[in-house]
RNA sequence: GGCGGGUUGGCGGAGAGGUUACGCAGCGGAUUGCAAAUCCGUGAAGACCGGUUCGAUUCCGGUACCCGCCUCCA
């Protein structure tokens, strides 16, 4: 079998990956909060942890269980609603944030798919998962690792020694920092909420401690422990959320389970910047996926992208970054349109030297580098066949647009017959004026335009565009 | 202030203590009515200062600069 290394964010080190089952790997990256569409930046945990499942689901023999959650108990959700509400619109407060997070869970499903992510064997929602929250916290005031106060519950820190091992912090050097909010029922200012009131205008649910809603910690400690049970092999997430938010879940679970040790492997992502800075709304470089799905940007070409970056580094998306990768695809489908054979490239194992750079701490850079490897030496069906195993375009996509090129290059053969003549006509009369502007007309469709002693050939461009065909005959 | 990441050729971006990364762009040539595409060839590097070593871009220490987190943003 394959030997995976991941760096695993605990031990600060590159270690050798060993479920602990073998016939059900587990994995438990953070998913997003419902509330808007989906930014640039949400997209790279996306594909970086689609692509370690896909890596494990190929080594283990499809034996992988997958749990991405929605946050769907929100602050920002639930200001949106009220906002709705207050706007005029029909129904409960309790119905407009449904309706949010269902319009918001879709939006996002939209996006991911395009961006050829599987969807998780799990996506459990938060609101689902109340009880066994509420459960949690129970068993948490039960050990002496949390106390109400308030209506509040809340998290004692120094009731757990380990806290901030996973984020390499103290909890004085934290204080010291002083940019903590001192609540006057805190016991401590690290102390962190796990339960907190609501008032008729919040979702709310009963509790022991009265009408109120999770923390935000929790639900991940929760649902990992209801889907994968109180010890599993991978949590993944932003780098982001490594401080608090991880921090918080190691702190819940292990004091609620201490003998399983929850995650043993945490990966984290770094952060994404656009054109070298970093993406917010006051530089104005803040998009959607769904933003550059609009403006012509595809899936594969985001995917593409965004796998030429080791997930632990800082990832610059740049324009020119955007054009070569497109650029880049259509000369594999163009090969494959020339070369391969999908029937016999479904049949084939993906390539040994791409799993030998996954299995190198999700190496995607050099994965990508034995692909081109594949285009370079002839090998078009592996091409083929690792282009649907890296996601970037899977054998529907392929085939649907070697189907689309094909129209496009009969729709075309009209047209180098005419340029053909032309330059026939050229060549006798030794003035090519008429050539040369028929030449620049397919040119400016976006019409690749070949012509050697073999005869003229005629292909469709990255920016091919029928309508301005117009009259060319 | 505390913690973490980064700094490689024109640009992007890896691996490896000593032997070509690779891609894009560039340059020279073949080819072409001119191009495009293709093919052949080719220059160019590792922030700075020390240390370890026969030898470091690769290991160790320090400096500078950039980025992120510490505020329920992936």
């Amino acid at each position: 079998m394959v030997t995976i290394r991941l760096h695993n964010g605990k031990t600060r080190s590159k270690e050798v990956f060993t479920p602990i089952d073998p016939e059900n790997v587990r994995v438990y990256v953070c998913g997003p909060t419902v509330y808007d569409r989906a930014h640039l930046g949400n997209a790279r945990p996306v594909v970086v942890f689609d692509t370690l499942y896909r890596l494990l689901r190929h080594v283990y023999g499809g034996k992988v269980t997958y749990v991405r959650n929605f946050t769907d108990v929100d602050d920002k959700i639930n200001a949106t609603a009220l906002a709705r509400q207050q706007a005029g619109a029909a129904g409960s407060l309790e119905a407009l944030i449904a309706e949010r997070t269902e319009e918001t869970i879709g939006w996002y499903h939209a996006d991911m798919d395009a961006l050829g992510a599987l969807r998780p064997d799990f996506e459990p929602r938060a609101t689902a998962y109340v009880p066994a929250m509420v459960a949690m916290i129970e068993g948490l005031i039960a050990k002496g690792h949390a106390y109400a106060a308030d209506g509040h519950v809340l998290f004692d820190v120094r009731s757990y020694p380990d806290y901030g091992h996973l984020s390499g912090r103290s909890v004085d050097d934290m204080i010291a920092g002083a940019r903590v909010e001192v609540a006057p029922y805190k016991r401590d200012p690290m102390d962190f909420v796990l339960w907190k009131p609501s008032d008729e205008n919040l979702p709310g649910w009963d509790s022991p401690w009265g009408r109120g809603r999770p923390g935000w910690h929790i639900e991940c400690s929760a649902m990992s422990l209801e889907l994968l049970g109180p010890s599993f092999d991978i949590h993944g997430g932003g780098i982001d959320l490594q401080f608090p938010h991880h921090e918080n879940e190691v702190a819940q679970s292990c004091c609620a389970h201490p003998e399983a040790g929850f995650a043993r492997v945490w990966m984290h992502n770094e952060m994404l910047q656009v054109e070298g800075k970093k993406m917010s709304k006051s530089l104005g470089n803040f998009f959607t996926v769904r933003d550059l799905l609009d403006q012509g940007v595809p899936g594969e070409v985001i995917r593409l992208v965004f796998l030429g970056t080791h997930y632990g580094k800082p990832m610059d998306w740049t324009a020119e970054k955007a054009a070569g990768a497109a650029s880049k695809l259509d000369d594999f489908v163009r090969l494959i349109g020339q070369f391969a054979d999908l029937r016999k490239a479904r049949e084939l194992a993906p390539n040994e030297a791409i799993i030998a750079a996954l299995s190198d701490d999700l190496n995607t850079h050099s994965a990508l580098v034995a692909l081109e490897a594949l285009a370079n030496t002839a090998c078009y069906n592996d091409l083929a066949r690792n282009l649907d195993f890296l996601g970037i375009l899977s054998f529907d996509q392929l085939e649907a647009r070697l189907g689309s090129r094909q129209d496009t290059l009969n729709l075309l053969i009209p047209y180098a017959a005419r340029l053909a003549a032309l330059r026939e006509a050229a060549m006798v009369a030794k003035d090519f004026a008429p050539v040369d502007a028929m030449k620049a007309a397919l040119l400016a469709a976006g019409v690749e335009v070949r012509m050697s002693k073999a005869g003229v050939e005629l292909l469709p461009g990255p920016g091919f565009d029928a309508a301005r065909l117009e009259g060319l005959l």
